[in-house]
DNA sequence: ATAAAAAAGTGTTATAAAGTGCGTTAAAAG
DNA sequence: CTTTTAACGCACTTTATAACACTTTTTTAT
């Protein structure tokens, strides 16, 4: 499930997923989809059920004394939204009001959905740009900072 | 599966195959075809489907968290279209608004599909021929900057 | 505490735009 | 001259989205 994705979200914040990613749903027998925070920036996750239950249980057995861990946990744990999700059916998702406004959707009709394989992601259009056009930051301060126990997760 | 090839974009920014490829696609039983961002040049790579499951799949595992790898996910999985194909039929492959937009085809009705082996570019006209006739870049920058995990790999 | 009102959430339908399939014509190759 | 390939045009199908109606939950006022 991949590629960029320009859509509309209506006046009760749902957005529906593409029609092109049907198929993929009903292979992996999906039905939930859960929303949660980007620890890096303004921007929503999108995990399937499966994926989400996997980086879950990972994510809330480590280490909590760690700081970066526990920051981790705090981010994506505690703010995720899990959501009964129908792959026949109109592949429609609630964004709730707060991670609406963490990644800056709150008053945008049109967000952009990014496929990146198992999971997406949600930006609000003019981030989204901005970033794509920027230049990356240096990588070794990253690999100093993160505890050996998520160097291998990825998020 | 090597060769310059000028053709055509119809109206609904489909290309063909040109015809000499149709041996290759159908000995390698393909029957996908991906298009994607080149993560260096206004231009765009197109995998076979067997070749895109294997960057994918690495790429998709790497560490999120380094902005580096984060920032070649968002422009080669975030960007990638995944494209039904028949090797024994018109070998049509649609490309999607925003990537004709990157790649400066937005406008024309030719481009150019260069063959590189297990993968495609495709080029403006234009661009492809300054490229052609100018240097080229030096590449030591991206191999200082690129952390450990993606030197092994080739887009 | 109860009823009314407002807000939040769910589901349906209509229509314009985007995407797909296929036949025909034009051009190139053998 | 015949056969193959490329390009074009048209009709059909699917998809996205806005508008609307209905249900459930929460808030407010009495």
């Amino acid at each position: 499930m991949f590629g960029f994705n320009n859509i509309s979200i209506d006046k009760k914040s749902r957005f529906s997923f593409p029609a092109k990613y049907r198929d993929a749903f009903i292979n992996s027998n999906e039905n939930q989809i859960v929303i949660t925070k980007d620890p890096q920036y303004p921007a929503l996750k999108v995990y399937l059920g499966s994926e989400w239950d996997q980086i879950s249980t990972k994510l809330s057995s480590l280490q909590g004394l760690d700081p970066i861990v526990r920051n981790l946990q705090w981010t994506i744990l505690g703010n995720a939204s899990v959501c009964d999700f129908e792959p026949n059916g109109r592949m429609q998702v609630l964004i709730p009001a707060d991670l609406k406004k963490y990644a800056q959707i709150e008053e945008a009709n049109r967000i952009c959905l990014i496929g990146m394989g198992n999971k997406f992601e949600i930006w609000n259009q003019e981030n989204w740009e901005q970033r794509q056009t920027g230049g990356s930051l240096a990588t070794e301060i990253l690999d100093i900072v993160l505890p050996e126990s998520i160097k291998d997760m990825s998020f």
